[in-house]
DNA sequence: TACCAAAATGATTTTGATTCATTTAAACTG
DNA sequence: CAGTTTAAATGAATCAAAATCATTTTGGTA
């Protein structure tokens, strides 16, 4: 009986799998979604096209496989680059690091994923494992007495993910490359201990400084006038 | 000589543009960019096939349209939702709550402007035009000593965005309504004094309040002669 | 009323995803 | 091994939907 698989084909199937997908996600990445061909894909996967019928329903389901790989990779690589011994400021600002820099390089996948499946991301939990390993050093931060009790972990979640990515797209925008002010302004801001002030409250009370930088301020808005 | 044009014409016109403009964004809204047919959206504005072609050079032109009127949509509703008389925490924060309550109330919408075009955003500058409105009041802020001098508005720009829109993601995802409590620990993030500087001359300082107050008052002539 | 140009139409063409009957290769059997 | 069965792969054929375009309709103008 063949209770023993054959390890040769399955490997081989794999290995044909990872082949489509390679080739996939360099069109996909080129192209775009829509751009894409199958028969493109099937060409660079020296494959047929009912071939990628095969292991993938549809076109959709085949960008689901590309985005999905992606991302969980994205999470072995993060867990690779937290120091487990360093406390939670230092490992939010190695992922911190790690994140931008990882959509930075790979823009054109990352902006794929919103194509994936809006709402329905079911087949996306690959996002949410990586997602987890911002809570986990979070939690940990939070037991371990280096952050209050109170930290609204899901909350600083959004703040964390959606700056650095809107940041990036900034960057990219721009054409400009990775910028490391970025990463220490969102921690300091993230970490920052709000003691209940608003901070709006400065100007009651204004400093030599804030004054000073008033003073500048409408010195340069003086320059810009002259100059016109 | 015709040099006057034809008002009832363009005024026709410009109702069947926007005829169209409205079925697509409910046939967009409701079935995505993919599920959307040409055919059904003709026939939602009672039109032909290819008179959405005179209007909209392809489908991916028309989704530009629809999300660039949304975007515009909102520039509009955020000045009318900001009070000018306000300070730079409380016109940001009534930019905040406009912001969220309007991207979770037209969440395909938005959704859908990842889809328009990833790179190239030339016919999306609508979406630029919008983030001028939080520039513009961050701007003010910075110029009426309300806000240091050396605010980095285009990174704070990204994180406010970036944390609105994630959040929103994140409310749609678990069902859940608009959280007021999004809002207030954005903004107290953003605005909280991350120097705890001048330790010297904390006290309250008289003098300095009139300095200041002198300030102001330059600061509202410039402002009269209208800066930009 | 006749004419022209703009606007609209929808049948036709084109494009590209998906299917499926057929072929090829691999695995198993005696 | 040759023979048989099952799995995998193929690509021509099908189909859906976007985009085109020759034709018709409309509205304004003389």
């Amino acid at each position: 009986m063949s209770a023993t698989p054959r390890n040769t084909s399955r490997e081989r199937i794999e290995a044909r799998e990872s082949t489509i997908l390679d080739a996939a996600e360099g069109i996909f990445s080129r192209s775009g979604f829509d751009g894409a061909k199958i028969s493109d894909i099937a060409r660079a996967a020296s494959v047929a096209e009912g071939t990628v019928y095969l292991y993938y329903k549809n076109k959709r389901d085949l960008l689901a496989g590309v985005v999905g790989r992606f991302w969980s990779r994205l999470t072995q690589g993060a867990e690779d680059a937290i120091d487990p011994q360093a406390d939670a400021a230092q490992q939010l600002e190695q992922l911190a690091r790690y994140h931008l820099q990882s959509i930075l390089d790979q823009f054109e996948v990352v902006s794929l994923t919103y194509r994936a499946r809006p709402q329905q991301e079911q087949d996306l939990d690959q996002v949410r494992e990586y997602v987890r390993v911002f809570d986990r050093i979070m939690q940990r931060g939070v037991d371990r007495g280096e952050l209050p009790t109170d930290t609204p972990i899901g909350q600083l979640r959004d703040v964390f993910f959606g700056t650095l990515e809107f940041s990036a797209r900034t960057l990219k925008l721009r054409g400009q490359a990775y910028d490391h002010s970025i990463v220490s302004n969102l921690l300091s801001l993230m970490l920052a201990r709000s003691h209940g002030d608003t901070g709006t409250n400065g100007a009651n009370n204004p400093s030599n400084r804030d004054l000073m930088q008033r003073l500048e301020s409408i010195q340069e808005q003086l320059d810009k006038r002259g100059a016109w």
